[in-house]
DNA sequence: TAGTGGTCTAGACCACTCA
DNA sequence: GAGTGGTCTAGACCACTAT
């Protein structure tokens, strides 16, 4: 493990640890150099990494401090992969509706980058939250990289399987989201009525050298979920 | 100004004027430091600053390369300001409905982190993109640090006062999101029906020193925003 | 003005990609 | 194996905050 990722996981674990609330000062950099037997350049490394992920905040000339949200439940939009790790307590579950290997839909070619004939697994689901309808989902995964999926997997986490069983590095994503009313059949799946809000989410995972390998549509049932981001001023 | 903010903005510019696509190569670092004769890892920060900020893509071994999103018009949810940005294309205007001191709510209050019978500016308005109504907007500025606004300053970009007018540099902001129904009040300022889908949007800004000083409600109208996030996989 | 974080350097060494 | 980005160091100096 890299020394400035060890490290900004052991001050994360610390202010979990101890409980440490939004404006609580942490050691100064003097200190955690001498603690952690590291130069100032990798401390400081470690810490932008926590001002990023908005677990502190830096302020020159005076300290460094913890950054709480107040809020329970929310799903974060930055995670880059299933929300598994915001809804922790919570217990989520999967139905698969559809599971095949298929041709592309053209909008699903044209985000994943490939050709009409090439073959995608196609995965349809519908997520649970405590027994609640949570979302449906569509995805398209590009067969040349993700080569297989079954039943099993797919009622698991997707991107465990992807990172842990592949081997396959995530590297970054888009998101779009809008949101509209629900077509007789999304709401069907939901619980909900036709023309009752949804919200729709549209991610392109790209793997690290930027190849996309999925494009995942999402409705989510606007009774079940809500969503926070943490955003920094510090570009621009 | 800062020698890697200053690089990272020119190589943004270098992109932009080039218009470089997707997965182009920009030159390697070892280019990049005597280009701008600087030392390694002030061109490092450049880059970590762009990719943060979703421009380029670094990848071990193989190279920097330019990362683009697809759609043009979508509201960035990271921007930590108002969304003029994002729109620079598109004619944004405001009409203000309200404009006035007063306690805060027992929400605002809460948000805001400051007593129910302190100042704030109350500010309502409703915002515009090409004509069409855009949002229904409802903030609350803690007196004690936005001391003044009016009518004026309120119907243009109120950040941008924030920022040059008053001299405040805003921190970051924690930003919360749901879908519901509208209700009667909102879908008229709308121009919606009752029963319609809305987008709710929360945010609290802070200073760079951590403290809250404007608590935002927006509405959006779902039939003219959709939304994009770019996210990266470098934390976990 | 003391304390604290931010920027920058020069250079060593490591890890990954790709031909 | 050559090319390229990532990590880490030790230390100088700068800029902001608090008192």
């Amino acid at each position: 493990m890299i020394k400035y990722q060890q490290i900004a996981i052991e001050i994360e674990k610390y202010i979990e640890d101890h409980a440490l609330q939004q404006g609580d000062k942490l050691p100064v950099l003097e200190t955690l150099m001498t603690q952690f037997q590291v130069s100032k350049s990798t401390i400081t490394k470690s810490l932008d990494m926590l001002e990023k992920k908005g677990v502190v905040f830096q302020v020159r000339g005076s300290g460094i401090f913890v950054r709480r949200h107040k809020r329970r439940g929310y799903i974060s939009l930055l995670s880059n992969q299933g929300f598994k790790k915001d809804l922790e307590d919570f217990n989520i579950t999967s139905k698969v509706i559809e599971l095949e290997v298929r041709k592309p839909t053209q909008e699903a070619a044209y985000n994943l980058n490939i050709e009409l004939d090439a073959d995608v697994y196609y995965v349809k689901r519908v997520r649970y939250i405590n027994g609640q309808t949570l979302c449906l989902e569509e995805s398209f995964y590009n067969k040349s990289i993700i080569t297989y999926l079954n039943n099993e997997i797919v009622s698991e986490s997707i991107f465990h399987y992807i990172r842990e069983g592949l081997g396959i590095k995530v590297g970054f994503s888009d998101k779009y989201l809008h949101v509209d009313k629900l077509k007789e059949e999304e709401a069907k799946y939901l619980g909900l009525k036709k023309g009752e809000p949804g919200l729709y989410d549209e991610t392109i995972f790209h793997l690290t050298n930027g190849q996309p390998f999925d494009f995942s549509k999402i409705t989510y049932n606007y009774e079940q979920s809500q969503f926070f981001i943490q955003a920094n001023s510090h570009f621009l």
